[in-house]
DNA sequence: CGGAATCCCTAGTAAAATAGTAGGGATTGG
DNA sequence: CCAATCCCTACTATTTTACTAGGGATTCCG
């Protein structure tokens, strides 16, 4: 029932170029400093994900990583499954489990309700709760 | 954001003893054949179901494992917790996470979410719906 | 056009977790 | 006493995780 950290960078990766908004590309480089993901790996990461249709990129100087799409279109849900796989508990039934097995149904349950808070969840929602958390901050600082 | 396979054999070992009802201790090699799950993998897992409190045992000739509370005082959360640990988006935040990171609230979200499913499902109620959609079957059988 | 900066692609790998197996010791009921 | 059962420790093969390494392909800039 855990988030591999892959997952966790993959989140942070598109949340950084969501915050961004701006539509030229972000390196690499930049993003795995400002999130604290070893390079080379965020390059692995970033590549499924592009591979997914969620991020573009470009070449050379001058080049990097942006969303394919606005923020408001990608949810929480779809970067956890590109990079992850999907939820397990869905693979049910068990091997040769019978019919009358109460547990499918449970998982369905389950899936259900974690569909609720990821897939219903978007990027452009996460920066709008983070800007609301900071202009707190900055409030408070202030007085 | 799986289930372990261990996980799962736990649920049907409990939910196996908690179909039977009666105060009588079942075998390890019952319950292991009743669900096919390996025997000796199976020892291991019961003894970490009573160190947590779950099951009682006895030993020699006759005896076997058994609840040790009633069935409507035992989760699936409980067992899953027991056997897998914490689900882990809990363990937030990550490393050197800035303040105004929105991550943290969604993991609390998604937690919350599972929660409701798991910590509410009882083994009571798991074998309850066992029984109903059994019935079902039979009507239909003899139809 | 040259060359530097960037993404792209394949491979490898150390450490941890998973899913068991093995072998015998301790208790208990008959 | 003895057979059946749980109990305990250790070992292990396989898979997954979380990276690292090295170079190739593009693109922009001057």
């Amino acid at each position: 029932m855990d988030v591999s950290v892959k997952g966790e960078y993959a989140l942070r990766a598109v949340f950084e170029l969501s915050r961004q908004g701006a539509p030229d590309p972000v390196k690499i480089a930049r993003i795995a400093e400002s999130q604290k993901i070893p390079q080379k790996f965020l390059e692995l990461i970033l590549a499924q994900l592009k591979q997914g249709g969620y991020l573009g990129s470009r070449r050379g100087a001058d080049g990097g990583y942006f969303l394919a799409r606005p923020a408001d279109q990608i949810t929480v849900g779809d970067i956890l499954r590109q990079v992850d796989g999907p939820f397990q508990p869905s693979k049910r039934p068990f091997e040769n489990e019978p019919a009358d097995s109460p547990f499918p149904e449970m998982w369905d349950r389950v899936e259900r309700a974690l569909s609720c808070v990821v897939d219903r969840t978007t990027f452009a929602d996460l920066v709008e709760r983070w800007r609301q958390k900071r202009s707190k901050r900055v409030l408070n600082w202030q007085i």
